[in-house]
DNA sequence: TTGATACGCAGGTAAATACCTGCATGTCAA
DNA sequence: TTGACATGCAGGTATTTACCTGCGTATCAA
């Protein structure tokens, strides 16, 4: 998988607020997502490209328009491949830390 | 909490190496991380003091060395706060798509 | 004290990133 | 067909990022 993609993507607070948008509400149109972002139009569509690249992002023609769909799949593929191996670690790892940080 | 910093953290393939090091065997010096990452220290250092910044990763000086450990705990707020909420809709957002992929 | 070790700090460069403006293309409704 | 609308494409700039080299400081062991 395109983890790297998908971390950069990730990376950037107004790729994170669209995905939040389209959570709201899927399957919005470049214009209805440019509104609420105080962003020129050409901005926002390379961040929609980003998150499309990264497949957190579907998109579909209708017209004129392009449709916006979250893909949640590799959301949940990163958090089961990459975050999840810290989580099982995770009480383990504070309880070292404490440890470490008490001066042992 | 510091949303961004964690992502942007995260965003880097050497830092999330940095972090799958350090969950192999915590507590680790600057010098034993650098031996695996084929890069300069002192761009370890810039890796490392940017995860510490973002709380993934909290330090101990022992005499000349300085030590590194995981804090899992930002990532797994990010999960809660942000990747939870994409998670519960996961199902009907890929109805969604589907339905909408097929033309409805 | 002295040499070796472990790390910190101050820059400097090349590439990536996040914006933008300007113009072109395709679609709808009258 | 024509004007308004929705988006695509090309490129340009300023900032951020990732990496480096060079040198300084602190600690340990002999």
């Amino acid at each position: 998988m395109h983890t790297d993609k998908v971390f950069k993507a990730l990376g950037d607070p107004t790729r994170r607020k669209l995905l939040d948008l389209l959570c709201e509400k899927n399957g919005q149109t470049l214009g209805a997502l440019c509104e609420t972002l105080d962003m020129a139009r050409q901005s926002v569509t390379q961040h929609l490209g980003i998150l499309e690249d990264a497949d957190l992002v579907s998109t579909v023609r209708r017209g004129r328009e392009k449709l916006h769909f979250i893909n949640p799949v590799p959301l949940h593929e990163v958090y089961e491949r990459w975050v999840r191996k810290f989580e099982r670690q995770r009480l383990t790892l504070l309880y070292e830390l404490k440890k470490e940080l008490e001066g042992e």
